[in-house]
DNA sequence: ACCTGAACACCGTTCAAGT
DNA sequence: ACCTGAACACCGTTCAAGT
């Protein structure tokens, strides 16, 4: 089990004609009833924030709880309500759809990325970032199959960290025609190789499939590829495709750096060439 | 409508008790019963292969159009059966499981992603190689999301591409030391840009949600975030999270191409060091 | 404003039984 | 060997109704 999505109802219509929460649909602007928490301000009054009631951020952490947990696979909004003690439908005030909270978690797990900028040399602060990114993927490993598709198109991320990526990318020297693809440079860089790392091994039996694609692998025919016969001891357990753990039992630490190093120093000849 | 994933069956307890077809779940050896099709050698007899007899090709390929079609969200193996006019359980002879299914999907989709070596040089090869793996994601944006969780350590990817990679990598000088860290970093360079430029938009009402996402980027306070308004016009559906569309329907050809040249400078550096 | 409770239309998967 | 047919235990989402 990896991967893989599921949904039930076939499309959702339009999402304009429902009545209450959820605005997150359809119009164009935001400011339209004024009714559902998903927009209100949060914790508006004080007091005792911390009670029994739902509010997002409590159903949020549950969900990242659960994702930690069960895995996406396991991840259902019912399970999630039955965490909490309450019917499913309760979500449903705070929460516009079952994709619009996992959006919410790739939010709340990515906050603070972006180091602050203008102590480190550029180079040093995409280091910084890099590996930061990397740490959130490695103490949520479930939620890296979802980077790449919220990260993408998001509100999700905080123009905090774009603006940062940019200054930074300025401060160093790009011209003004390099800055956009460089920054998306950045940002792909940014989950490229953690969410690989990361990414949750395809079965509930992981010792019968560890063995399996152990005995796959040692069953390749010297003959017929013989560079990959040649590194495959080198490569065993320690390299995409040809790995039974990924990167929460068998991390990548070199491989990361070397891919990191790669970018940087491809961005710095990109910089020497304007 | 984006990433995400779901399962009914909780916990699939074993996988080993069960009796007859699909024995990708447990014991080691994968010769065991002889009974299940999903590894049986196919097509021996000839004939009427191509009859009205299901087979795993054809479930593959009804897959692959229902993922083009609804997206990995609509994706269910009871669509499925049904555009084959069959009953669910008639799949399960052929398919372990769901999610067994979605990796043959990536199998299929990346067969034939290597050039073939030894006409190019290592630089040319490498860019071949990122740009076939960029028009696969294009022609099947929807397969993207499953690329980063089953290519990671999965029998899908062949062992022909791995031995392609490692020998060009070889002959372009690399040290021993240093091969399997570029070899992972040329798979995720491979997939890394373009899963995001394809990601799919989280929504099944584009048209609103776009007018959401650019009002929200029109809303960006100047004052608080400089550099990011200043680029805002350049960036504008051109970048990662900013934009409204995807690769699709609004190409990132200059910026892959900044990525892939990235790349490959830094690994002639690499190449320089040693 | 926020939640209960029940319902609807779906799922993946299993298992006997047919042919 | 391969498929039907029915069942099981789940889903996400909606909607009235309560408080």
């Amino acid at each position: 089990m990896t991967t893989s999505a599921r949904k039930s109802t076939r499309v959702e219509k339009t999402g304009i004609t429902k009545k209450g929460p959820s605005s997150t649909g359809a119009d164009s602007g935001r400011a339209r009833a004024g009714a559902s928490p998903a927009s209100r301000p949060r914790s508006k009054k004080g007091g005792t924030t911390g009670g029994s009631g739902l509010s997002k951020e409590r159903i949020i952490s549950a969900a990242i709880e659960q994702i930690d947990r069960n895995g996406l696979m396991g991840f259902s909004l019912r399970d999630v309500a039955r965490s909490l003690g309450v019917y499913p439908s309760a979500v449903y005030w705070h929460v516009a759809t079952r994709d619009d909270l996992l959006a919410s978690v790739v939010e709340a797990t990515m906050a603070d990325v972006a180091p602050e900028p203008g102590k480190l040399s550029w180079q040093d602060w995409l280091r910084e970032l890099f590996s930061r990114c990397r740490e959130v993927i490695r103490r949520h490993p479930n939620v890296a199959q979802l980077l790449g598709g919220h990260l993408v198109a998001n509100a999700s991320l905080s123009p905090g960290m774009i603006d940062r990526i940019l200054s930074v990318l300025v401060a160093a020297g790009f011209k003004n025609d390099q800055i956009v693809d460089m920054y998306n440079v950045v940002i792909a860089t940014m989950v490229g190789f953690s969410t690989l790392e990361f990414a949750s091994m395809p079965t509930d039996d992981p010792a019968g499939w560890a063995a399996q694609l152990q005995e796959k692998v040692s069953s390749i025919r010297a003959l017929e590829f013989p560079t990959l016969a040649r590194y495959l001891p080198a490569m065993a357990n320690r390299s995409f495709i040809v790995r039974w753990q990924n990167g929460t039992d068998a991390a990548m630490d070199s491989s990361f750096r070397a891919y990191v190093e790669t970018a940087i120093a491809g961005m710095e000849r990109a910089l020497a060439r304007a």
